[in-house]
DNA sequence: TGTACATCAGTGAACGCGCGTTCACTGATGTAC
DNA sequence: TGTACATCAGTGAACGCGCGTTCACTGATGTAC
């Protein structure tokens, strides 16, 4: 019975990436506002009523959709800071990690300006991902504490985090240049101000 | 017939502003996306078809409000670039008159983000947007070049505007704390980086 | 093994709604004689 | 000064459309006896 349950339940998370995946490549051809609930069907193979067998609306598909890719990119740096010893350089390796992410994840960066900017949320919505944000934040703070860097990495992270944003917003579609090139376009970019804010942290620490 | 004309342009321009100002006002209160012709129209007092004697369509409205905020910031910050003596430092007050500017225009700032990172725009929208983008570039460039750098001014602008933008997109919404306090705060952080930026000049003039 | 019933993911048609935009018309103002 | 006509900003009603969501139903699968 209960591995039945098991069962059960991995299949409606199944179906549920199914569905987030569809929402993704469509979002990934559009605006975010003319994405429609018949599109995300269509491309997912299933009827739009269907997608209602599991999300209550469309904001909670599209939530959800921005925290399933979250947890990945969390996943991902957060492998990173673990396997790098102590003391060793590791910042360089997570901007890395996140500018390549966020170049190849277009729709979940375009998800997330439009929340963090945007949207109205339902507070449910809005619980989810700030939750998600901090736990993101956290990742951050493990890496500096990692670095040996004592002053408070809660605002180095901050820091960091409103670099690369800046950095992302401000050079993700540089005309006529292909993405592989605007990718070590940013990462040369954040290398400036990872010098800076590594000279600052090797101050701090004197 | 020379003066009737320029009286009719003018009074032309002054409905258009009062169509836009409205049209501000309702941005300021909802997400983008909700955002309608017939509310605006309401609020401006006038039939919602009265727009389209003054504007094409709504994308149409939307880039001309960026547009006219847009001028008012190039133009703050030209003023402060212009009115500062050869050899002076200038950036600080161009930073913090940025942060203010977006911070009190917050319909504008969404406008922009939506236009950086997910509109569809019309290829004449957009090259009105990009002109207006690269006219800003230049008032950055000139705040550089004013203060003795001598390596690639554009480059640095580009370094500070991805910084401002990263500090907005980051620190906009502070939960908890009122407007004021967000903008010292982002103030602050900017000053963190403009140091390091700073350092970064002297040693590139040496 | 066979039969009757329960469950539930999935469906297709429909609902109501609000949107951007159009268009024939109005009525105030200006122009010509 | 008075009359006929032209112009044109502004209007209100209407159009067609696509949207998110609902709901009665279907049909496959599982369960009980």
């Amino acid at each position: 019975m209960s591995v039945l349950t098991e069962m059960k339940i991995k299949e409606r998370r199944d179906r549920k990436d199914l569905i987030i995946d569809a929402a993704e490549r469509v979002f990934s051809t559009r605006p975010f506002n003319r994405v429609s609930m018949r599109e995300i069907a269509g491309e997912a193979g299933i009827a739009p009523s269907s997608i209602y067998t599991y999300f209550p609306n469309q904001e909670a598909l599209f939530v959800e959709a921005t925290i399933r890719d979250s947890n990945l990119l969390i996943e991902e740096i957060g492998g990173i800071v673990e396997g790098t010893r102590s003391g060793r350089p590791v910042l360089d390796r997570v901007i890395d990690s996140f500018i390549e992410f966020i170049s190849r994840h277009d729709s979940y960066f375009r998800m997330m300006v439009v929340f963090m900017t945007i949207g109205s949320l339902s507070p449910e919505s809005l619980k989810k991902l700030n939750d998600v944000v901090r736990r993101g934040f956290r990742v951050f703070e493990a890496a500096f504490k990692k670095m040996g860097y004592r002053g408070n990495s809660r605002i180095l992270a901050y820091h960091i985090f409103a670099m690369l944003n800046g950095i992302l917003v401000t050079y993700r579609k540089l005309p006529g240049r292909d993405d592989e090139k605007i990718i070590a376009h940013m990462k040369r970019v954040a290398k400036v101000f990872r010098d800076l804010l590594q000279s600052k942290i090797r101050k701090d620490r004197q």
